[in-house]
DNA sequence: TGACTTATGGAATGGTTAGTCCGGAATTTG
DNA sequence: CAAATTCCGGACTAACCATTCCATAAGTCA
């Protein structure tokens, strides 16, 4: 069933991937509509709010689309046909690949664009702390497997080597802005899981 | 001699520490005037003006009393009565302390209030990249140094160890501000720094 | 005392913010 | 064809933004 009514003039879906794009760059807050208004292709404020409800309501669907394209670890960490410490390395080769791309903004949105927030903007900064949550506990999970198939070592160490892993990524997101090279991150990266070999 | 004309009525020097909490808390852009202006104290626009010149100009003052103090790795690093490792660990030990204090925000004002910003404050951002950079030059001082001596490995991963662990180090501010507990951070750090026991 | 200097309160600046509203245009359905 | 539905351009709102201005107050110096 065809929808009735003046169809939209724009592509909807690749506007949400030029929102994101914007989000990512420059953070919610300093995203303004007209920003969104006119790298949407000079939309109006009507067809704007028509379309996307609020500017916080076309972040969330931005975040959203981040989490599953770019910024997707998740499916990675669970690829049960590698090992942990394999999952674990192509984990963070891939995203030191994305934020270091050229063809998209550096660092990684859900670290960038909603950790400093002004307090009516709350919930913004919550959403984007729950997509970091996401990648943390599959970080987790992906060691625990380890651990649990007797690959990685079951010496306590497990909730540590979570968060080195996950504040190393984390981390990455300030380097990348900083202009730090992939190469040089992926030297690095490979040195950190030398922790698996003791 | 003694200033001439009628005395200032509040303190610039605590305004300047409490102002620097704000843009510490809350970041460059969404600190706005009024707060500043409501929390030193309730001081005319007047008065801030003629104080601080202008909110950037405070902002930059605030940053390096935040080097100065909070922010303050590079002496640790230095300290030549610590071996390299014992600084390294001194200085990630400090910085978990009080990037996790409840005596102050939570996480680094060197990477949270000013990485993303607009175009028109690009050289706020860059104040902050300055301040990010010297901490990081500081570490691969300290790292060459224990090279130099002998007491660490010579055998090219400097560079490397260098942004694993100023990775990591940035990558707190971020667990910091999700709340992670300081004893797990601190527990991550050590395991870290076992990297420079094989 | 009077000249000078600096700080203050408060009003006013021009610009930007996110979001609303309305009249008209473009399409589907009956 | 007419009715119903959806979208669009553009004017508009009310709040907030950093900053400036001015008259006045409160000091020092000679």
């Amino acid at each position: 069933m065809a929808r009735t009514g003046r169809p939209r003039e724009f592509d909807r879906e690749s506007a949400v991937r030029q929102a994101m794009n914007l989000f990512w760059a420059k953070g919610f807050e300093s995203t303004s509509l007209s920003d969104l208004k006119s790298t949407l292709g000079g939309l109006s404020s009507a067809s704007f709010y028509a379309a996307f409800g609020s500017k916080k309501a076309l972040y969330e669907e931005c975040l959203a689309e981040y989490m599953g394209t770019c910024g997707e670890l998740v499916a990675t960490l669970r690829d049960e046909s590698l090992s942990a410490r394999e999952a674990l390395r192509a984990m963070l080769w891939r995203s030191i690949e994305i934020q270091t791309s050229r063809d998209s903004p550096l660092g990684c949105m859900a670290v960038l664009s909603g950790i400093v927030c002004d307090d009516d903007n709350a919930d913004v900064a919550e959403l984007a702390r729950n997509a970091r949550k996401v990648n943390r506990d599959a970080i987790a999970d992906c060691i625990a497997r380890g651990v649990a198939n007797g690959e990685l070592a079951d010496d306590g160490s497990a909730e540590a080597f979570t968060l080195t892993l996950d504040s190393f990524l984390k981390g990455l997101a300030v380097q990348s802005r900083d202009g730090i090279s992939r190469e040089a991150l992926l030297r690095s990266a490979d040195q950190l899981l030398s922790i698996l070999d003791r």
